[in-house]
DNA sequence: CATGAATGAGTATTCATTCAT
DNA sequence: AATGAATGAATACTCATTCAT
């Protein structure tokens, strides 16, 4: 076998990044309990002891995925920041967009901040850690908060609780997109873009100034 | 060890809704891989073995709450639609409020039927079920979707596409709700009443005709 | 269920009976290890308990279908005789031809009692029960020793030693009968009556005076 | 435990034979249903999660000892050839000894390519490997057959059916070996050499023309 | 006598993790 | 640093046998 060692830093970073890249694979498709150790370093063509050289365990790559999953995200909602006209609704508007780019260009990462965790207890036995993921996302959300109360000062929506309805969106989009990985868009009939169309079209009419 | 034995047909039934119940509360917190026959069968103090007695599989009893919770949600949805007034929008809401009832009530079961499939392709091999629990669904909605025509007709909401907006609906609610499971009401500081309220807020604005 | 209670001696005797059939059917299809006790009850329309009444263990039931095989086969050989001619060429003609039909007609009791055993060392346990059947064994060599012995004074035979000839008969037999069992008169294209037919001229020929 | 690992080619190749040793006595004793992985790994002293590093599954290693079985058993009978004269009935002579040999020095082969499938319904699910077999088998046999035939030609047998002949012999030997597994030698007070050269000597007697 | 229910002791197989080299 | 080998602890599922009724 080839035992090529990482001798620079950045051969070490390039090994770390393939086992990152096999391991989001395979998690987005079989979940973090049916994707074992020897799959990912198979797919990575490392033994499965070099696992263990860059990653303490099995639920470390996986804590892992779920940063790299939220600087993504928060990196593209930044991005649809800068890119888009002054009013508030434009700004929500393409807040939502990177939210269901993130889910449509990256959607294995989608599926392993926002849904796989839930049958996977391990995952908050580390509570340093997700109290950082809680703070990193009540960021987003106040960056979403703040539009909405920039839209509500420039007349543009109604009155109503910013950060709560920060929340309230996100859980929205969230079961809209989610929808799409249960299937149910199938057999319903629709795409998620139509049913988020349609959802963005109720939002922006529900919260708007008449 | 309890020698017990279930003599009658309905001790029989009792063992079985123990093994239910069990199961129903280990699957809802540690996922379908992760909850062990024998950790079923301790908490209904039989022995594992006793387990294949009542089903014949683990999958199956997965299988088997599945179709219970919707049951459930059928039921509920339907209890409140003979409560419910007159109107469209009241009833949309005493649909809505069906479902919060359902997560808050059956969370467990909400996590098994909304949620847990998810990360897990064994359900999906029994693909005559996926098709009826996906019949059942589509029932649902086309209630939901009758209602929002009649309330079309009845000048309450606008123009909109009935069954699309009803898929949209489902998934708005979920998206909330699963925002609780996520323990994401908790770090934002609000409830899932308060959320649901929001967001049902802003739904019925947007469809309504002004 | 049908709680019919084997009150009579003869219901009794008629319930091991259809045990012992159902037995018989399926350690010559399975083998001892994979026919189970519960496969054994259900063809029987009995319960796995009720088999304990009848007999102490698995391996008990299918000692007795070892008796009951040779008993048949000894009644088999003696009726032959009783029915064959007085030559001793045609007396061992018509031992061969009873052992042929025992094979043919009591299969399943051929499997269990020449073949069976060999991979089934609990067997092998209870030495009264593997002498008696040894002892029985010995007498039904003995006669066809017997029948030799009157060939070679009657000048039909060479001076053999009777018994190891019986003895090495009985294995000539066995074998070419075991190829049937083992597939191979399939792939090799000849039937075991051409074969057994074969082995007799030679063996025959093999034995008689010149 | 021993946690010496086998690091080199060959200390591998000699642990997975430990492995079929250790299984090839144990199926042998047990037959394959009774012998356990644990059994085997125990033997082998190794931990039964190592068995899974040399073989894939518990019928595979059953089943490359029959391959085995028949990889010996065919050299044995080509050496014979080798070594013997040039008369027909020398060259049947020494592939009898042949397969004497191979039942006296490889005993537990013998009884795993020769009897133990039969109450051993997975053996036969690899139906490649089955015919692979047959066709091994059908090689020797007509090795034996083209010998009689010569054996004819040369005026030294009677016209009888070269392959059928072949065929029956193999039983017929086959017979007279089982003869010592399932322990008649014993009781009968003969030795299988003892029978086996009876056997020869009719049948020889019984094939020769006078 | 008869049985349905129950289980202890197994079984083959898997997998995260360790470790000698 | 890298790995192939090794394993302890699981894990779903089976089955001969027992026993309360």
């Amino acid at each position: 076998m080839n035992k090529q060692r990482a001798r620079t830093g950045s051969e070490k970073e390039y090994r770390k990044e393939q086992l990152k890249k096999a391991a989001l694979q395979l998690f987005a498709k079989n979940g973090f309990k049916s994707t074992t150790v020897a799959m990912i370093t198979k797919k990575s063509l490392l033994s499965p002891a070099a696992f263990y050289l860059y990653f303490t365990n099995k639920i470390a790559i996986y804590r892992q995925l779920n940063k790299d999953g939220i600087d993504i995200l928060e990196k593209l909602i930044r991005e649809a920041l800068q890119n888009s006209k002054d009013s508030s609704i434009d700004k929500l508007h393409a807040i939502a967009h990177a939210y269901v780019n993130f889910f449509k260009k990256y959607q294995q990462y989608f599926y392993i901040t926002e849904i796989l965790h839930l049958g996977n207890t391990e995952f908050f036995y580390d509570t340093a850690m997700v109290r950082e993921l809680e703070d990193r996302t009540l960021q987003i959300l106040g960056i979403v908060a703040s539009i909405i109360e920039e839209g509500i000062h420039a007349n543009e929506f109604k009155r109503i609780d910013p950060m709560k309805t920060a929340v309230t969106l996100w859980g929205m989009i969230d079961g809209v997109l989610i929808l799409e990985v249960k299937k149910s868009t199938g057999f319903t009939g629709f795409s998620v873009d139509e049913l988020i169309e349609q959802m963005m079209e109720i939002v922006l009419h529900g919260i708007m100034e008449e």
